[in-house]
RNA sequence: GGAGAGAUGGCUGAGUGGUUGAAGGCGCCCGCCUCGAAAGCGGGUAGGGGUUUACGCCCCUCGCGAGUUCGAAUCUCGCUCUCUCCGCCA
């Protein structure tokens, strides 16, 4: 959520920030709201006033047997446009916060302006794609006559884009987490978290996917909970509603989840394989930081999540999102890009933000400089580190042999038991 | 699911319908003392909003939301959460 205070003080840098994202408009209307809103407010504050000071008298009076039948009947009449005002005021202030809650974040500086991703720069590239002598195969090909995985069975026992993991495919699935979770938790210092799949629609409002998102999500009944759609949510919603001490931050957290998304309007892309699932698997990384540490932290993060790509040995490369591809809450990302052989091409593996005070200001998330001074909102940041289901299909497809065996990257035998390759 | 207890500041813990945004304690900050520290002593110490060049002034907040009242932390109703016992349960 932006600053209302800042979008009063400087509209037109407000303005000229949403117009990078396509999402400029509202600004003026905001500006008509909230005068408007501080207009009422001083007018009820004044009348509340002259309540707080007239009750005090009649309590003297009171006290001292004097009547104040007059005094009181007085207040009757203002307690009445008291009632009246503040529904006013309160009125204004929800169309406000529904505006403020669906603008999205403010571009940094240094973000490419443009409207989709064609406008991203590619910052790096990492590894050197294999080339092969042989027909390539897509991973789910692949998979399904390795029997590592079972689309069909996925469909059958739930619908479409959900995908049955079996033998060395489970497997592989669950040494990768192990394995992720161990490189940041013993190499990196973040703390592990194991959290809630469910969370409350609270916590999907601080980081941003409600009230906007809400077709994106599954909502589990009965109770009014929704399905995690990345950990992000419940882990960065850990310090809702709290004032840390400047000596814990950076606070570095690295959490597992299965992560749930409906995938609304996405229907015929990647409709074969493991890219793209009701339910995948992922493994991610999330910071609290105070705001000048949070660009140095952003590199840092990215870092610990190619470490990854790195010790799997797969290429990839680092994608700083145009103004307009990124999401709705970042005010600067980096994907990295993993290299997949079938189709030739670097697709999105992890998407590292930096979200600076959006989130923390939805949520609530301040700390304290000193003990003494006043609170600040923190930033805060995540990225995937990485995601299981498209790290499976980069291994499958990046270490493919001709007799359509995969090779399992030396990094992860021992997390696979020994076994060396998938046959 | 049944029965009961509770929710007050960073923490703990008082609170009779009327200068109680809230005693006391702990913690923290500043000062005195000290070579330095501890102890001791004195003072300070919630958040948000509005207004003001500023000092300041005002409004709101005692889990959340309604209500009663001139006035609510205190009374009434609803909700949420926590704890204890019983039942069920991986």
């Amino acid at each position: 959520m932006l600053d209302l205070k800042l979008i009063r003080n400087n509209p037109d840098q407000v303005r000229a920030g949403l117009n990078k994202r396509g999402a400029a408009a509202l600004v003026d209307e905001l500006l008509r709201l909230d005068e408007e809103r501080r207009d009422n407010l001083a007018r009820v504050e004044a009348l509340k006033n002259k309540r707080n000071v007239v009750s005090k008298e009649v309590g003297r009076l009171k006290s001292a047997k004097v009547d104040a039948t007059n005094l009181i009947n007085e207040m009757k009449e203002v307690n009445e446009e008291i009632r009246q005002l503040d529904g006013v005021v309160r009125d204004l202030e929800e169309r406000i916060n529904e505006i403020l809650y669906t603008l999205p974040n403010l571009p940094q500086e240094d973000v490419p302006v443009g409207a989709d991703e064609q406008a991203n720069v590619e910052v790096r590239r990492w590894g050197e794609p294999r080339t092969f002598s042989f027909t390539l195969k897509p991973h789910w090909e692949l998979g399904e006559s390795l029997n590592m995985f079972d689309f069909e069975q996925g469909a059958k026992i739930s619908g479409a884009r959900f995908t049955v993991l079996k033998g060395l495919g489970a497997r592989l699935e669950r040494a990768l987490v192990n394995f992720m979770l161990d490189l940041h938790v013993n190499e990196h210092g973040y703390t592990e978290i194991f959290p809630p799949f469910l969370v409350s629609g609270a916590c999907m409002v601080g980081t941003g996917q409600l009230p906007k998102f809400a077709e994106d999500m599954f909502k589990a009944s009965p109770g009014d909970y929704y399905l995690i759609p990345t950990a992000e949510v419940p882990v960065t919603n850990l310090h809702r509603e709290e004032i840390l001490t400047a000596e814990r931050l950076p606070i570095k957290y690295v959490a597992y989840s299965a992560c749930f998304r409906a995938e609304a309007g996405s229907a015929g892309r990647d409709t074969r394989g493991l890219i793209r699932q009701h339910q995948f698997n992922k493994v991610e990384l999330v910071k609290l930081t105070k705001p000048e540490d949070s660009a140095r932290e952003h590199e840092r993060l990215v870092q610990d999540a190619e470490k990854v790509l790195q010790l799997l040995n797969l290429p990839y490369r680092v994608v700083l999102l145009s103004s307009g591809d990124m999401g709705f809450a970042a005010s600067k990302c980096y994907d990295l890009e993993v290299w997949l052989p079938s189709s030739g091409q670097y697709r999105e593996i992890s998407s590292c933000s930096n979200f600076g005070e959006f989130q923390a200001r939805r949520a609530n998330i301040r700390f304290r400089r000193e003990p003494d001074a006043k609170p600040e909102f923190v930033h805060t940041l995540n990225g995937s580190g990485l995601a299981i289901g498209r790290t499976v299909a980069a291994i499958v497809e990046n270490y493919q042999q001709a007799d359509g065996s995969i090779v399992v990257p030396e990094i992860l035998v021992p997390y696979m038991g020994g076994v060396k390759t998938i046959k």
